[in-house]
DNA sequence: GTGAAAGCGCTAACAC
DNA sequence: GTGTTAGCGCTTTCAC
């Protein structure tokens, strides 16, 4: 058993200034880079600053700057979700790929799932200069709330009432949904169910929506709808009951490879052959797409590009430079084996 | 294109004590949750801030009160590492879940690869009362240095030369790859290679030594060591070279599921049975021991646990009550087909 | 139980 | 180019 020792306290702008027998607005002055410096003062500062092996204090710098340099990505969903997608960890990457060449520091808050409140607390408190919200179920409201405290951007359309003037990046759901579809009828499919996302999420929806209007233009009765989570096995307990309920297939598009990952296997332990008997199309370019046996037909959303451009977005608003309100980036057909 | 409004102002706690009559001290104490208020001043406060939706600064108040009340946990590895491996959103769980009932607020820190002081200083800097940090390569020499200024708990033995005073919660890696080890040698196996975790992390040292061990204790030769990265692409092309090699083998200790995961794959590939031809164990509990063909008889460990553990330790240590400077937890076999 | 006063460590006008 | 002077919004003795 141990106890913390008690902490010598950190050395202060104060002493530094001291110790180079200067003040402390020219210390502060060189801390932040301020072109109005001399190299000589400059130099002694640096010196004073190693010496007393000096950092600076974020509470006492933001308080009196109003900026924290901090930008929080918020994770609603449930934590185990989000780390096992490698849709967000590409998203993450790009934020702070793009973040890595700002002043700003990234952090991704764990929204307590108990007590919500405390989340919008800290991003209230002027802990962080702007927040990143990956969209995802209906109860994003808060966060559209939030919207009008500080500046937040949203990866995916919000599915909040108020939403309409979030500022979002986000990819055109219905019409990748209808490429992908689109596919399906090219090759000669005519019975073509769909495996949707949730209906309490965005992609879910539109991506559903996209699927039935690529079926009404080719003139085709809309197939059998089952709904998934998004997840391998939610793919799989999807297809089965597509099977369950008797109905005849030549077709499958997916909301999610993913999800098309577990219906694979499970076609495969029926052995329903892939693409001679069903022709599957999925959306979402990841491992999981690659990794399927077949390799999947996906339209590629561009994730890490996303990233970059919320992170891009919400520091020209911290900065009150000008930005868009609404970025719908390009998606495109990677064709492989499941056609 | 827009442009983000002047922020009209928050609302501070001395707009609070006037709304409400009464002197900012006395709001502070209701806020703070101090005993010494009467139910009324109470009642008054609570209604002036609801009134005015105000939300406290978070920067004034940790200058004032010199705590933050956050805490980090910080990614030293790349971030798509971080995110794929199934172990750290477990760890991650069990630190949330600790927190959450507490009035700690977790924030992951992505540390800028390109610039690392960044997080250091905001480590420092006063931004988290405390951090966490997943020990994986050896230059977590830095975050050890760290633990002489701020409270630090390493979740796993850092690689650091100082780091023997360092503040950790671990699994015992020798023993547990020992075990491991031991359960092929039960089976009557006696050429016995490993494909080892990287030399540069203590868990793959560690998993390395344990299969040594149990190997000279029962009077077998060492087999062939090939390392591979704790990825399931590593781990196949780990066996590529055991197979290449030349040298038979009847038995195979591998230093991660995920990298067993990819073994196995390729074994299949080639024709190897498991387990008639070859038995397999390896470290970790994870989906990638459970969805293995066939399944992983494997060592578990408490992954959940050591998160709601160093976050435990580390409220432990920021609050100044006494903790344990080191903690091992136990893990036991998980038995399947692999053996 | 409540209020007054003094900072916490820094930045930002404003003078010089 | 550098120093002086006020705060930023809160907590925290210390009186009452």
């Amino acid at each position: 058993m141990t106890t913390m020792d008690a902490d010598r306290s950190a050395p202060t702008l104060e002493a530094v200034a001291r110790r180079s027998g200067l003040s402390r607005s020219t210390v502060s002055r060189v801390i932040n880079g301020s072109p109005n410096v001399t190299p000589e003062t400059r130099a002694l500062v640096d010196a004073a600053i190693a010496e007393l092996g000096y950092v600076p204090n974020l509470a006492a710098r933001s308080l009196a700057s109003r900026r924290s340099h901090a930008i929080a990505l918020v994770i609603p969903e449930a934590t185990s979700r989000f780390f096992t997608d490698p849709y967000f960890a590409e998203v993450v990457e790009g934020v702070a790929g793009h973040l890595e060449h700002s002043p700003y520091t990234l952090t991704i808050l764990v929204s307590s799932e108990t007590d919500p409140g405390r989340t919008s607390r800290y991003l209230q408190g002027g802990g962080v200069d702007g927040a990143l919200v990956i969209s995802t179920h209906r109860d994003d409201r808060s966060y559209v709330e939030l919207s009008t405290k500080i500046p937040v951007v949203f990866q995916g359309r919000p599915m909040s009432p108020h939403g309409d003037d979030a500022v979002i990046v986000d990819v055109d759901n219905v019409a990748a949904a209808r490429r992908a579809t689109e596919v399906l009828i090219a090759r000669g499919r005519r019975r073509i169910p769909t495996i949707a996302g949730p209906q309490d999420m965005a992609a879910g929806i539109d991506r559903l929506s996209g699927w039935r209007t690529a079926l009404a233009a080719a003139g085709l009765e809309p197939g059998r709808v089952e709904t998934g989570d998004f997840t391998p096995e939610g793919g799989a307990a999807a297809l089965e009951r597509l099977l369950a309920s008797g109905e005849a297939f030549d077709g499958l598009f997916v909301a999610s490879a993913q999800m098309a990952y577990g219906a694979l296997e499970r076609m495969r332990e029926r052995g329903i052959r892939v693409p001679e008997d069903v022709s599957v199309t999925a959306i979402d370019n990841d491992r999981f797409a690659r990794e399927a046996t077949p390799p999947l037909t996906t339209i590629e959303q561009p994730t890490r590009a996303q990233g970059a451009k919320i992170a891009e977005i919400l520091v020209n608003m911290i900065e009150r430079r000008p930005f868009e309100r609404v970025t719908i980036m390009d998606t495109r057909l990677v064709e492989r084996e499941s056609v």
